[in-house]
DNA sequence: CGTCTCTTTGAAACGCGTCAATGGCTGTGG
DNA sequence: CCACAGCCATTGACGCGTTTCAAAGAGACG
């Protein structure tokens, strides 16, 4: 495991101290760290296994925002005073993370400004990539954004094996059409199309992709 | 015009010294303040006239992401080092504005916590926003995408007048189409609908809302 | 008064959502 | 060890919402 960027630039004595304050959790799979219109109790840093970001609208249509793995944080929000979550977060397979409870990630965040700063670079990061995602959804058509949300998943969270870059969390065609605004349905043909045309492997809830700059191609081609 | 809520919590002495850093700046409609993929320079607070925020994909397609009125700031990200614009800002009406160059925003917030959490806090708020965008983009159609985004503009920056609820600066078809994800002709044509209906009016470039209940009633239907 | 930008409206094509039915993998209990 | 139940995935047919393309009208501005 190596160094989160959040503790860039934090001395070694900084990053006891937050360590210390820190309570480790274990997370089952679908279990909940994070619930959409709580207040946002805990910021939180995950050390092994996958979150998933998930919100519902009004209407009850469930969006799937991005998943959490080794080294990336969550709950930023919890810095703010009297926030409440714009989203939950669900355990997709077996979890260990450190979390801080709103007091203490505040107190810790006042007095380490680098920490801060951190963390509001990390806001920032997150804030483009919403952008791009709401840019996406909004001009391209659904073949280009799965073939880009697949394309992120493996780079962000993939690991490489002999046989292609495999995700390395679960992922169902359901939880691929609500991260791409579609239906599973269309994810479905559109996979296994690609899986004929040899870009892709996929099996129950796993996928692996072989030919990555295909998948690139895929996702600039305007026309099929 | 009252005090934003970027200066909430700050002593009158915090207030002045901030001020009295800023570059006031004026800009002609259709001046640029801010591009997209430039050094992140500046952080901006608007006091008269409105930005308009958009972006352009790597494929060319233009996206608005949100206008920016008096009181509003824009360039949170000058706060983090060597970062870029994720967008470009341009004025769509006769502008001023305060502007603060990265290193005295920097040593500002530095300074002043206290500042630095209102931008935090600001910027969470903005994340909250585009996450709800995103999430409309991918469940929503475009009725109630296009209804939601007029209550929004008249909420965030409209003017109460006898005749109804006016937008308060410039907005063409053009652009509500780019707000929402759609074309200038869905947009045209959803909008002569709804005049009929009498839950707007409309003139080149302008919008008032008559009877903004009906128009939430058509961003809720499911069905017409 | 002419030009440019913004807007309207129509008709046709198509992407993709919707519904329905089937098939396969996984884990569980007899 | 086999059978069942439940979840996940596949595939087809159909229909509707939107985009696309074309063409013309209406304000605004110099």
């Amino acid at each position: 495991v190596k160094a989160p960027p959040l503790f860039s630039g934090l001395s070694a004595d900084e990053q006891r101290e937050i360590l210390a304050a820190a309570r480790p959790r274990q997370l089952k799979p679908r279990e909940w760290l994070a619930e959409q219109g709580q207040p946002a109790d805990i910021f939180a840093l995950v050390q092994v296994g996958h979150l998933k970001l998930s919100q519902v609208s009004a209407a009850g249509a469930e969006t799937l925002v991005r998943f959490v793995g080794p080294g990336d944080c969550f709950g930023a929000i919890a810095l703010v005073p009297a926030s409440r979550y714009p989203l939950s977060a669900i355990a997709v397979d077996a979890c260990r993370a450190l979390t801080w409870p709103r007091q203490v990630s505040g107190g810790l965040s006042h007095r380490i400004p680098q920490l801060k700063s951190n963390i509001f670079e990390e806001i920032t990061r997150r804030m483009t990539g919403v952008l791009t995602m709401a840019q996406e959804l909004a001009t391209e058509r659904v073949p280009q954004r799965l073939a880009r949300a697949l394309l992120r998943l493996a780079e962000h969270g993939g690991t490489v094996t002999p046989g292609g870059i495999e995700i390395s969390h679960p992922v169902t065609r359901q939880e691929l059409a609500e991260l791409t605004g579609t239906t599973l349905f269309t994810v479905s043909r559109l996979m296994s199309q690609w899986e004929t045309a040899g870009l892709l492997r996929t099996g129950r809830g796993a996928v692996a992709i072989l030919d990555p700059d295909g998948l690139e191609a895929a996702a600039s081609a305007e026309n099929e």
